[in-house]
DNA sequence: GCCAACGTTGGC
DNA sequence: GCCAACGTTGGC
C-alpha cells in the first residue's frame, strides 16, 4: 500500500466537510492535471492512505488522514457543461480525468502545519510538497516521512 | 492582492 | 518540436 498527500481548499472543501458527509466518503473530483491523472491511474489503490491538507488558507498543513476507497474511475464533472470543471474535449468513450472515492479516517490532534513541516525539514528531505514550486495537488508520502509526519 | 513557479495551449 | 503567451496554484 501506499501513503499520499491531498491537497483542498478549506473554503471549497475541508476536513470537515468530509467528515459531516452521509458515508464520509467523496469523490475527489476536478483534479485537471496529467501527472495527478496518470498518478490515479498507475499508482493509487484500495487501503492506500493520504493526509488531508488544507492550502490556500490562513495555516496551510496536514489536517487528517483519509482512506483511498475504490480505484481510479472517469471523473464524471467533465461531462457535465454545467460543472466549473468540464472539459468539451473529453468524451466517455475516451475520458481524459480520473477521480478516486476517498473516505475519512481521523482529524489529527493538532495540524502538521506547512511551517512546521518546513522546520523538519532535514527529517523530510525529499517530501514533495517541500520541493521548491511545487504545486502538484496530489503527491506521494514514503512511509517514513508518513510515520515522521504523524509524530510531530 | 502580489508574484513566482510551472503546466498547457497554439502559432509557426 | 520550439517557445511565447496565458492561466492556475498557492504561499505570503
Amino acid at each position: 500500500m501506499a501513503y499520499w498527500l491531498m491537497k483542498s481548499e478549506p473554503d471549497c472543501f475541508s476536513i470537515d466537510d468530509l467528515a459531516s458527509r452521509p458515508k464520509q466518503t467523496e469523490a475527489w473530483d476536478g483534479v485537471r492535471n496529467y501527472q495527478v491523472r496518470n498518478m490515479f491511474r498507475d499508482r493509487f489503490d484500495v487501503g492506500d492512505q493520504a493526509f488531508f491538507y488544507h492550502s490556500s488558507c490562513a495555516e496551510p498543513g496536514v489536517v487528517g488522514v483519509v482512506d483511498i476507497v475504490s480505484k481510479a474511475y472517469p471523473d464524471p464533472t467533465q461531462f457535465d457543461p454545467a460543472s466549473d470543471h468540464y472539459d468539451p474535449k473529453s468524451t466517455p468513450e475516451n475520458p481524459r480525468w480520473l477521480l478516486v472515492d476517498v473516505r475519512y479516517r481521523r482529524k489529527l490532534d493538532k495540524p502538521v502545519t506547512l511551517a512546521m513541516l518546513k522546520a523538519n525539514a532535514a527529517q523530510l528531505a525529499g517530501l514533495a510538497v517541500l520541493a521548491p514550486g511545487s504545486r502538484l495537488s496530489v503527491t506521494p508520502v514514503s512511509k517514513t516521512h508518513w510515520d515522521a509526519i504523524l509524530a510531530m
